[in-house]
DNA sequence: TGCCCGATGTTGACAGCATAAACATCCCCT
DNA sequence: AGGGGATGTTTATGCTGTCAACATCGGGCA
């Protein structure tokens, strides 16, 4: 069956699901540390104990609110490229996209910091080898998991820098890190860190400084 | 009398010391989340509600925790200036040491995961405007503190590159912050990120390799 | 000198949490 | 038709942070 439309009975038919949308929601209200079973469990309107037949454990499902997360996170990335007009030339257009991605980046961190710290909370899932854990290294894992599409972006446009002469290939390496990190820890001095009581205006502007300089490293 | 020899009586003497230290300790085995007031308590061999006459709650203690963690942290990025040989020429020498800075940051993360994510732990103490938050905007706040004190080297170190002629005056407004942002993100995503995996010696080089980036960007 | 009061530490209690075991109910498949 | 696995509930345990009431110590005033 799943989700049929009137009053569930005693069995829900669709309550990991279920679960996993409270669970969210309370990422965005208070961060990981607010991703409650119980009080998920509460909301959905189901007994504590009902969770564990659909989650190992609490780590479980805050591992599940964390990928949806990063979902969402990805998303915001991608939306951020395709606000901006499409430039003519090769590199302005690789450039730009480099940028907007970090924009979209902290952009999303800054609008969702409940979400954004939930994507990157630390969560020890039992299922080991589970996690797509080393991202990075010169291959990508396959598949079309938004995650991996995203990244995939940002490698993309370090290629086209490449490419269109605007990054040296030696420089090449290690590009997706740098420019990741630049905008993750700036996300998360904004969010938890010095930054945090930094006014809008100059919020923005030191996003926009740490972007330029990252993109110029990159591409001197 | 404070810290006498002997064993302790009823009083301890120096407890908030002495449990500051066990959480510390509880840091640095697990992070921010197993800083646990009652486990401080027992390792310290007192009652758990002894706390509350030196900490008003919980995360009063995993402030005070949070404190020593930068101060370590400052500790580290220190000394791996002082590591290194002091090169002659200024420009050359302003280069050596914002890495040095850098290396050192992500070197104290690496090799002390718990202290570190607990120096950035987000802690939401009712004593409000105490915590040093803006410690960015142009103007430093004054005092010998050991976290500024870090920050003032690094921001030092910058002048240091302006005035040699290795970076633009125009390029220093909030170089600050973008290398803060390179080394801060770069130790996240190497402690709980997808870089979580690499080997060691991969790591090493995309740490450099973004170090490399991030001063280029500001050289330029 | 003596003693008294505030600082410090203890005991006991409560609510909320993750989690496990035993039990109840439903619904699909034979 | 009905049996059995999947799903949900009840109950219980031990951990946590925190409060209130009580105990003890020790320094400063008489």
């Amino acid at each position: 069956m799943a989700v049929k439309g009137g009053k569930a009975g005693y069995h829900h038919g669709d309550l990991r699901n279920a679960l996993t949308e409270a669970a969210v929601e309370l990422a965005a209200e208070g961060g990981p540390e607010r991703v409650v079973l119980r009080e998920a469990a509460r909301r959905v309107g189901v007994s504590p104990t009902a969770a564990y037949r659909h989650f190992g454990s609490h780590c479980d499902l805050l591992g599940a609110v964390k990928e949806r997360c990063q979902r969402q996170l990805a998303a915001s990335m991608a939306r951020a490229v395709e606000e901006g007009p499409e430039l003519p030339d090769a590199g302005e257009e690789a450039v730009r996209r480099t940028v907007a991605i970090g924009r979209g980046y902290v952009r999303f961190a800054v609008e969702n910091p409940g979400l954004y710290r939930s994507a990157f909370s630390r969560v020890v899932l039992d299922g080991a080898a589970g996690d797509h854990g080393l991202v990075f290294a010169g291959v990508l894992p396959p598949g079309d998991d938004p995650v991996f599409r995203a990244f995939r972006a940002l490698s993309d446009t370090l290629d086209a820098l490449v490419e269109s002469g605007r990054m040296r290939p030696g420089n090449r390496a290690g590009a997706e890190v740098a420019a990741w990190s630049t905008v993750h820890g700036l996300s998360l001095l904004i969010l938890d860190g010095p930054l945090a009581r930094l006014p809008e205006e100059q919020r923005d502007a030191v996003v926009d400084r740490s972007l330029e300089a990252i993109v110029a490293g990159l591409t001197r």
